[in-house]
DNA sequence: ACGACCTGTTCGGATATTCGTACAATGACT
DNA sequence: AGTCATTGTACGAATATCCGAACAGGTCGT
């Protein structure tokens, strides 16, 4: 019952679950050396190879694996219990970490995260950027954003900021006096334009919606291709073409007068984005936290 | 989920457990000052009181007494998970603690405990000898070792060592020759006898069995009376009056001569030891090998 | 087939943890 | 009430752990 060599054991159910050191020294802010050193320690007190690693690939042996297996779930009790700590304290204290698209991380993000924060002062807030990766619990991560509504099971949404969310379509005012301005989407197709490639590979199309509801889809024809919004927005606005991205997105440049919206009337609205977390996992307190917090935002915006 | 303070959790259990960081500290062979530094640390970084302490006694918080109850499962887990990789292996590696009467630490252990380790080269044994504590499972102990038939639920006994064992009244031949031989227990009254007293208090009585079967108890004159068997020896030896003890305990004084046995037609005959352990409790590989080892001394012994 | 990148590991230096001793405080015994 | 053994803790020394850079080896792309 003693004389566990708790800590070694936890990182070796870490490198093994991430099949990589590398991988789980930075997800625990540590040097791959420190892992190396403790699978090593842990596997010479034990007598038993757990990984089979060659410089390319960290694969569980039988033992390992069955020794991983076995080790999750109490780790995972002991962090629930860890947690439970929280109860015995006014305001929640430890690590909330999230992973949402780079475009919230800019837009809703900020203000949200701001005021949360400021509730809770014990709370640290980890956000990684991440827009493909879709398994986000395995990763480590507490709780996700999306757009999509996920079908994965056991896991609960929650909206996040805006219900609404716009995408515009906007230039710079010298690119419109020089090529006009376009008055039906239609009209893309005679201009330069903008395209996002998401990390995935796939195009962002340009969905505009007609007053009516009437949907029209169009894949304008590329002048650039870009992954990272910033740079097509600055693009934009040095006048190389038409930019088609979230409203929240481009509102600094329109403001600033760097940019002017088109095709008003066909701007395209969807649903903004939800959290996900998993609601088979124990539920840290810094998630519950944030989660009633999202709750009571949305609930006193719907009231307005 | 990361970046758990896993050592200093176990430590904080095994305080709070204990209710002493001294008694922590000596069963994991670590010094107290390094419990308190774990204890320490780990309230600074949750931010909640766990321990409140005293120099004379240590008890937990609400925060601490929850925490505990909560660790304690993912604890054993973990340990029980750790103990699973010697199904990888040939023979079972790790540390047995057995807690023993002392007598039977001297008399029938170390036969038992050398042909077992041989057996085992990769086994630890780790034995304390102690003639009064019953909760052995609650000490951080393996099994026990005990003459009673325990009423404790939940609780396996295996018969360990000879079934059938004698007491044996000896004295020193010069003794005898001074004092006459007892041809009857009543006799002993006018004899000077070396008593035993149990660490709880209670005296051994000195009981005698007829080859028909009735028994006869008696509580002699003492001459002498003393807590360990040693010196009760080592006293007859020297004449100074009647032992009476374990025939196992006697039998080198009387091969070389220094003790003779008395009253031998009298010889109180007793059940031999069981080993006792949890039922409930994860069966470390250790204890599962020494059970299988006197499971099969037992039944070769029968068959004799 | 070869090169280039990325991986896990090694090694000396830096850091944090642990140890042993000394001390103040507590509570049981007389 | 006084005494005293025993407990938890503080502090400098010893130790184990951790880090960062260099190394060796595998894998993928060309």
């Amino acid at each position: 019952m003693t004389d566990l060599p708790l800590a070694d054991l936890d990182v070796f159910a870490a490198v093994a679950q991430h099949r990589s050191f590398r991988a789980a020294a930075k997800l625990r802010n540590v040097s791959a050396s420190s892992l190396s050193d403790s699978v090593r320690r842990l596997e010479a007190r034990l007598g038993v190879r757990l990984l089979n690693r060659t410089t390319r690939s960290v694969t569980p042996t039988d033992a390992g694996e069955r020794l991983l297996q076995r080790l999750r779930p109490g780790l995972a009790d002991i962090a629930a219990a860890l947690d439970g700590v929280n109860d015995f304290r006014d305001r929640p204290v430890g690590r909330l970490r999230l992973n949402v698209p780079g475009i919230v991380a800019r837009t809703i993000l900020p203000d949200i995260a701001a005021r949360f924060l400021a509730l809770h002062p014990g709370i640290t807030l980890e956000v990684s950027t991440n827009d493909a990766l879709i398994d986000v619990i395995g990763e480590g991560f507490d709780a996700g954003v999306r757009y999509e509504e996920s079908l994965q099971p056991d896991m609960i949404a929650v909206p996040i900021g805006p219900r609404l969310q716009h995408y515009v379509a906007a230039a710079a005012p010298g690119y419109l006096a020089a090529h006009g301005v376009p008055a039906h989407p239609q009209d893309l197709l005679q201009h330069r334009c903008i395209l996002h490639r998401f990390s995935s590979g796939r195009m962002l199309a340009w969905v505009f919606e007609e007053k009516g509801g009437r949907e029209l889809s169009i894949l304008p024809p590329a002048r650039i291709i870009a992954e990272t919004s910033d740079l097509e927005v600055e693009l934009a606005c040095r006048g190389l073409g038409i930019v088609f991205s979230f409203e929240d997105f481009l509102r600094p440049a329109l403001a600033r007068g760097d940019l002017v919206s088109v095709l008003q009337d066909w701007s395209p609205s969807f649903s903004g984005p939800f959290l996900y977390y998993n609601s088979r996992h124990h539920m840290p307190s810094p998630l519950r936290a944030f989660v009633e917090f999202l709750r009571a935002e949305h609930k006193r915006a719907e009231a307005v």
